[in-house]
RNA sequence: GCCGAGGUGGCGGAAUAGGCAGACGCGCCGGUCUCAAAAACCGGUGGGGGUAACUCCAUGCGGGUUCGAUUCCCGCCCUCGGCACCA
């Protein structure tokens, strides 16, 4: 059997016109499996980076498929977004057309690869029919108090007039002008996740089955620490600044005070200074520098004093007040405590601005004299010095007491902090769904009534540089009448983040038709969690928290049973070519179609699957494409072998039929085991190859009988089924079965042919391999001593040596330690 | 900077409840077939030394634990991903 396109082509038709793919959710006469992969953003054409998702999601549906599962593997278009508005304004092309041409595009590129969904159930997050119910989360929020309004930091071209995206933002410049970019601030919406911190911090217990190190990222990123938060009294004003520490053991090494620009004592604190303009505009300039956590180290650490003094409560001692540019605002308190002997960046200060430094922990190994400077700040635990009563006391204990005390005497409070922020909705962008807000002159912000859903996002629209959204300058969009009064009104006219539109896709799925309700909870619930996630490392924190805190809030409105939506995570590494990511720019891309249109969907997907470990980066190289086209007309041309085989004369399995039947099963166990466990396709398909590099070993010997070279043929190609199924549908009729190979269900083994007699050990001196031995299994240790010991390389170097102490370990090592 | 992951032949990568390092594939070398080439097939292939038997070295670097470490511990170096408006 020959390898050609028009073998896809026939399969592909086929598993369409049988349905293969296509679920009714109420049906229950199999065990569910939802396989969900993240859907794309539809940028352009999809290159083989992309691919290796959804091959893997295809390979893992069709597995579970064989192993009798009702599957249901969905997909759909994360549409709306800022690339589109991008080209719009560069090709003066309609973002809803240029994602619309992008999607039919990529539609043909996945079913060209074989890889197959329900179609039916295809979700646009961009059509009104689906961010409809994107709109009615944002009311349902509202009603709940978790989405508000408040001002906030957006990064502002003051050349181009716009807002910028963080990824618009070169080393501080705009990316189209090169001008540097200012903060400004903005009435935004927010979604109040902060509300759900420590329920989705408690319930990553929930996720065992998700990879620890994305458990670990989203702990720390929702960051709790629990500390103190102290009031540090003013010198002159009877205020008060508030600073959160977790280190409040290091509370008498507090030297200076170090407030963010926008804190809302600065004002105060400094308006009766001389040097008030002097510091006005260092605020100014900390203002233009961006807030963003990424970007603080561009800036050297800088500061101004502000002339003001606040009284260490613990010590009484004065300290001075700064504005620095490390302090981040809108975070904590954005004012904190300085403790220079025990922060790197205080410490940095300190010596820039010729502050003291007061050492208050002392390291245990620290064997620096007294009175002998630190030479940089020592950040670990130890004992309390410099700290009146609560010297020697180890740092742990010190926390807690000066903990006590503070709240005893009222100068501080126990504290619990999380570093997660609320979740910043509003982007002043056409490509989005608009937040359905009337804002009325009587009435004030009003919600959209849910039966005028949805707030439809105007076609004709102008992409004007002029900082708002250009829904702004559609009347018909922006007047309105407000609902409750039904006056003039006027629309919000930003719209939502895209993060929004992709943290409930997943329920839509169910019933993506339905135009009275978001989704069923019926089936919802009956369908969900989904059983298997399959994504790129790169959504571990953002998408897969807002999608847990988006299902925690439905679970609280009763809408779903489930308090996680994701039993089962995959974090799918990239493929990369010359070291780096592919990507137009860089010009290393590796489109898919030629290798369709030469290899064969089959070795394209092959490949990708064989290319490493599927959860880790990899290398691209054309030639390891080839070694797959190579192996896969080495494992047709058995098919062709077998039809002109001449059966060896009937008789008892002879030991070279042995050998091949238990390589077979032993094969059949570990693909399966590679494939319960963490999808190790590499593995598993190189298990494949050793098998059929045994299978010619076996032919060649002549005397494998024609029955059981079929049998060996097809647990081959049902083995291979998942990976390459087009040629594993040819080759199933090819041997004379009927309907899809899908349908015969996974191979199991037989453990007669796993058992195991006799096995070759190695026989190590002090470690070093001197010799190999097969043994029976049932031998005991002292049995295999002595044959061990009876080895003429192993008695050479015993001679000088007499064995001290030997160790076995069963069927893999002898070893013989003389020392 | 913070958080996370990873460093194994010429290359992609195997092997970790600590037990024969380099499975499988690529590349390369030699051979068969051919006028020749391609394809295909067979054999070899970590590095050094040795005709060979064999031997020494080797899993980013430096230490440690152990009879035994790619695997565990401590300290470095490098690469990649995320850092809240790319998705």
């Amino acid at each position: 059997m020959n390898y050609n396109k028009e073998i896809d082509k026939k399969w592909q038709r086929y598993w369409d016109k049988t349905r293969l793919f296509n679920v009714d959710v109420k049906d229950k006469t199999k065990p569910k499996y939802y396989c969900l992969v993240m859907f794309p953003y539809p940028s352009s054409e999809l290159h083989v980076g992309h691919a290796r998702n959804y091959v893997i999601g295809d390979a893992v549906a069709r597995y579970k498929i064989m192993q009798g599962f009702y599957v249901l593997t969905p997909i759909g278009w994360d549409a709306f977004g800022l690339p589109a508005e991008n080209q719009a304004i560069k090709h003066d092309i309609h973002p809803k057309i240029w994602t619309l041409n992008n999607i039919e595009r990529i539609k043909q590129q996945l079913n060209s690869w074989g890889v197959c969904y329900d179609w039916e159930r295809e979700v646009t997050t961009c059509q009104p029919d689906y961010y409809k119910w994107t709109q009615w989360i944002f009311l349902k929020l509202y009603k709940n108090k978790l989405a508000y309004r408040k001002e906030a930091p957006v990064n502002w071209c003051p050349s181009c007039k716009t807002v910028l995206a963080n990824e618009q933002v070169i080393q501080g410049k705009c990316e189209r002008c090169s001008q540097e970019v200012e903060q400004k601030k903005l009435k935004q919406w927010f979604f109040k996740i902060t509300h759900y911190a420590e329920r989705l911090l408690d319930d990553l217990v929930l996720l065992e089955q998700w990879p620890e190190k994305v458990k670990l990222m989203q702990k720390n990123w929702i960051g709790k620490s629990t500390g103190v938060q102290i009031s540090f009294p003013l010198k002159d004003v009877s205020q008060e600044i508030l600073c959160f520490t977790t280190r409040v053991d290091t509370v008498f090494g507090a030297t200076f005070i170090a407030l963010s620009w926008d804190h809302p004592l600065v004002e105060e604190l400094i308006k009766t200074s001389p040097k008030k303009e002097e510091i006005s505009k260092f605020a100014e300039k900390i203002k233009k520098q961006l807030s963003s956590l990424r970007l603080l180290d561009e800036f050297e650490k800088e500061g101004i004093f502000t002339g003001k003094f606040a009284f260490n409560p613990m010590n009484k001692k004065e300290i001075p007040i700064f504005i620095a540019n490390y302090i981040l605002s809108g975070y904590g308190t954005g004012a904190i405590m300085c403790v220079p002997a025990h922060d790197a960046r205080d410490f940095d200060f300190a010596k820039k601005y010729g502050l003291s430094i007061v050492e208050v922990i002392r390291d245990y190994r620290d064997n620096r004299s007294a009175g002998q400077q630190l030479e940089e700040a020592y950040e670990g635990e130890g004992i309390l010095v410099n700290s009146g009563e609560f010297n020697g006391l180890t740092s742990e204990t010190a926390r807690e007491k000066i903990a006590d005390f503070m709240e005893q005497k009222n100068i501080g409070e126990k504290k619990v902090n999380y570093k997660l922020r609320d979740w910043l909705i509003s982007r002043q962008r056409y490509w989005g769904a608009p937040i359905p807000i009337i804002y009325c002159e009587n009435c004030g912000e009003v919600p959209v009534p849910e039966n005028d859903l949805p707030v439809l996002l105007p076609e004709a629209v102008e992409f004007l540089p002029t900082g708002q959204s250009p829904l702004a300058y559609v009347d018909e969009f922006s007047k309105t009448t407000c609902p409750r009064c039904k006056g003039e009104a006027s629309r919000e006219t930003d719209t939502m983040d895209t993060f929004v539109d992709s943290s409930w896709y997943y329920l839509r799925y169910i019933s993506p038709r339905q135009g009275k309700v978001s989704f069923e909870t019926e089936d919802v619930n009956s369908w969900l969690p989904v059983d298997q996630y399959i994504g790129g490392v790169e959504h571990a924190i953002l998408h897969l928290m807002y999608s847990r805190f988006i299902n925690k809030f439905f679970y609280d409105l009763g809408l779903v049973n489930f308090k996680e939506p994701f039993r089962r995570l995959f974090t799918q590494g990239m493929i990369l070519k010359d070291g780096s990511k592919m990507s137009k720019s860089k010009g290393n891309v590796i489109p898919p179609d030629y290798i369709i249109d030469k290899y064969g969907a089959d070795t394209m997907r092959l490949y990708i699957l064989f290319i490493g470990p599927p959860n880790r980066d990899a290398e691209w190289q054309d030639e390891g494409l080839l070694g797959c086209f190579r192996f896969i007309k080495r494992v047709l041309r058995l098919l062709d072998i077998l039809k002109e085989y001449k059966d060896v004369k009937p008789d008892r399995l002879n030991p070279e039929e042995i050998k091949l039947l238990k390589k077979t099963h032993s094969t059949i166990k570990e693909v399966t085991r590679d494939l319960d466990g963490n999808f190790q396709f590499n593995t598993a398909i190189s298990k494949i190859m050793e098998l059929v590099n045994q299978t010619y070993k076996s032919l060649e010997s002549g005397d494998i009988r024609k029955d059981v070279f079929a049998q060996v043929i097809d647990i081959i190609f049902l083995l291979l089924a998942p990976f390459t199924p087009h040629l594993s549908e040819e080759a199933n009729s090819n041997l004379g079965n009927t309907g899809s190979i899908f349908n015969r269900g996974w191979p199991s083994y037989n453990p007669e042919y796993l058992k195991e007699e006799e096995v070759k050990i190695a026989v190590l001196v002090d470690g070093k391999v001197r010799g190999r031995m097969s043994i029976s299994v049932n031998w005991s240790k002292e049995k295999i001593e002595t044959k061990a010991l009876a080895l003429e390389r192993v008695k050479g170097y015993l001679k000088n040596n007499p064995p001290q102490k030997t160790f076995y370990v069963e069927g893999k090592v002898f070893n013989i330690v003389t020392k």
